[in-house]
DNA sequence: TAGGCCATCTGGTCCT
DNA sequence: AGGACCAGATGGCCTA
């Protein structure tokens, strides 16, 4: 049974302890349903706030590659003649479009992880923590319902927040 | 201005 | 052989 403590020990770092008290904020909001009002793409912002839509914010800053010149970076390896050049330049189309995915699947993934409005974008890292944290507690909370459910107190539990976000 | 976060490029390795 | 994946390096942007 996943328990409180198993959610306490899960950090091993000190600063991440921050990130602790955000998930308690977080349970908050899933006992509260608070959550599902901020459970959406305009949760967060860009940290400039300068975009609009989630899904713009991956536009990517595109380096000069009309010329077929790499933007420059780290020591210039890339004065190759041309069937190579073009390969690595195909390459680097690849790995850009691989790493937009990866981008977009994060996006999805905080869409749905709870956080309070105003709040920063979260990082990458924060994100999968959070994420982590959030699994965890939706088990537990599953866990209740499952065993509250065999009781005459089910009316206690909060189901109404699943209902809410399955009708979305 | 330093530090955090990110996008991109790059070369290496693995897989099909 | 070519694509996918990965990790290191680099530079830009933003915030405290």
């Amino acid at each position: 049974m996943a328990s409180k403590a198993e959610v306490l020990s899960w950090t091993e770092y000190p600063e991440e302890f921050s990130l602790l008290q955000q998930a308690h904020t977080l349970q908050a909001q899933i006992n509260s349903k608070a959550w599902v009002a901020s459970n959406s793409l305009h949760a967060f912002s860009r940290r400039d706030g300068s975009s609009e839509t989630p899904g713009l914010s991956l536009v990517p800053k595109l380096p000069d590659l009309s010329s077929g010149i790499p933007h420059q970076n780290k020591a210039d390896t890339g004065a190759k003649p041309g069937p190579q050049r073009h390969r690595r330049v195909a390459a680097n189309a690849r790995e850009r479009r691989r790493m937009h995915g990866l981008n977009k699947a994060f996006d999805e993934l905080r869409s749905v992880i709870p956080s309070l409005e105003n709040e920063k974008k979260l990082s990458k890292y924060d994100t999968l923590q959070m994420a982590q944290i959030y699994i965890t507690e939706l088990s537990e909370l599953l866990t209740g319902v499952v065993h509250q459910d065999c009781g005459s107190t089910a009316d206690k539990v909060p189901i109404r927040i699943f209902r809410i976000q399955y009708s979305n």
